[in-house]
DNA sequence: GATGAATGAGCGTTCATTCAT
DNA sequence: TATGAATGAACGCTCATTCAT
């Protein structure tokens, strides 16, 4: 972002700086048309780069997608803070953000199936969104918990692999709606005693 | 088309009998340990057969998937019945059907993933569960909103799909329990009024 | 499969005799709708009889290739001598048994093309046409020779060889006709003189 | 589609420019020993180079077909109006034009053979054969027959046909003579009556 | 740093041929 | 003798990855 031209050993950078951009969007754009398991080549095309400079930027594929979502990842972490605040009650702060990770999700076609991959770049993946996420969802699921509105106890990663999967093939797929089931789900967290 | 495993009038068919099964004995195996998507040659290499013998099997890869899982699946539907006659209510005998499912389904390594997947011979190993129980499980939430045991309306198709998925990566991560999800979303199905 | 008590050895001979026949109906077929290249599993298919049923009595492709024109070659092979009485003058004889040979193999989808393939089975064929009609060609053409109707001496093998690629390909493409080339080249050869 | 060898503005178009040409030599090669239904490895093999490196320069079969043979049909095209000028006559031309074509395809072994195939590489090749030399062909029937010296009417194509045809298998078989054939079909074509 | 040509392992699939039944 | 199940070499093709330019 430092677009200061006098920089000197900065000169490089932006030039390759802006290069990443270019490459982050061809990706984006990719991953959206294709699936997160587009071809390496289909991203170089779509950026106008040469192949050698995906791997450049990004050695490996977890690298590249950790890169595309980064920023929505973090907002996401953001917002649980954010929402705890200004929400009415812990639990509906905990929807809310569970209706946030969903419309990430479901709007990344084949984001949610590549978090269940057990290859190299997919647990790098992985692991890159439960360090940011977990913490966050668990705050808000002890926010709940202490302001007793939830009718048992859960672990935040167990949440977010329930949520991550259910919004596996949501989009594609009319029959089946992603928001439909995590509906149900928190219904089930909140519910205190069972039939 | 007949499978009884009398009928056959040729000799030779016992031997080619007993080589199917072992095609799909290994074919189990290497689903369990590679995923449904385990080369082809992987399998042969596990039955000790050639790469041939598959292909006059199972001409097609979904033949073979749906060969693996047909009788699974055929007593996981002929359970719904049953357990509608021989559960306290039918909210019990659909708890106890889905357990059925999911106990199937964690201990399928990838089956579940497969179920999402858009290839064509993951399209009809989809159109075989859902054709198959779809219904059953249609039969058993009808029973328990005529028994007024439900607090929503919900798809059959739309539960199953959601139960699929919390089943995906259930075996392999300690940290993730498909049966505890499974739980919430039964719960949150016969919940009455939401917070 | 022997019915008849009576018999001998002579009971199996006639079952066999009649599968061959089987056989040569099937391959004959298959030929035409196929090409001579056909897969061997085709014919088999065809002929409703085991793969090794082929194997066993026709060890190599060109061996049935060879038994099943065998008729037709040998009838074209008789009809040289036949056409040499009963023509008004040899050169006209030739050019009918040329003809002749030319409904032959535009008829015979695949086989012109056969004849000049240079694997095993090919080379047999081409063998066994050359053995039977060479000498009838040669014949016909001293006959004509000997009248003064020809104004060029050619060895019947470069004639025979001539006429069945010109016939290559002669069915499938409009365009093309393999009659009217052979009539050309049938013209040049009574040609006395060149331009 | 520009050829032009020295426009390329990258640095590394001579080192590929100069492996096409190396793909080039050994495909011809291939194509003379084995016919041009040779596999693609084979062809790579000679090369010297994996074979990634074939389908990167010429995506099918076809392509390569046509790149190895293109020089030599386009510079056969061109020759037709310059022996139209420089020949004695128009019948002379043509004469001389066909001993060009001939030249052509029976230096290069199994072309004649494949140009009358009916897979899609082949057809693609027949496609380019017919569409540069049959309106050539054309002109210089056209010129003989205003000269009046062809006593008969015949397609270009169908006359690219025969003599392509008798081309077939023009080399390795001592017995049998193209250029006899093709001079015989010539000698038909100029030939004003039928005995 | 950027490029994209080259690589080659790996996949699905076909089919001539063998041989146990 | 007939069968057809089994074999496995071979093919076309894709694509992640490396590396000379």
């Amino acid at each position: 972002m430092t677009t200061s031209p006098s920089a000197g050993r900065g000169a490089k950078r932006a030039d390759a700086r802006r290069n990443e951009e270019t490459l982050l969007e061809a990706a984006t754009q990719a991953f959206v048309a294709s699936g997160v398991e587009v071809p390496v080549r289909a991203i170089a095309a779509r950026a106008g780069v040469g192949i050698g400079t995906i791997y450049r930027h990004f050695p490996t594929r977890a690298d590249l997608i950790v890169a595309v979502y980064r920023h929505q990842v973090e907002s996401c972490a953001a917002a649980g803070p954010t929402l705890l605040r200004e929400s009415a009650t812990p639990s509906t702060a905990l929807t809310r953000w569970v209706e946030l990770f969903v419309d990430f999700l479901v709007t990344k076609r084949g984001l949610a199936e590549t978090l269940n991959s057990d290859d190299a770049a997919s647990t790098a993946l992985h692991t890159f969104f439960v360090d940011r996420l977990v913490p966050v969802c668990g705050e808000l699921l002890d926010a709940a918990a202490d302001a007793g509105e939830l009718g048992r106890d859960i672990e935040p990663y167990q949440l977010l692999r329930a949520v991550g999967n259910l919004c596996i093939g949501g989009d594609q797929d009319p029959r089946y709606d992603p928001r439909e089931s995590v509906g149900l789900l928190l219904d089930g967290l909140q519910r205190r005693e069972r039939a």
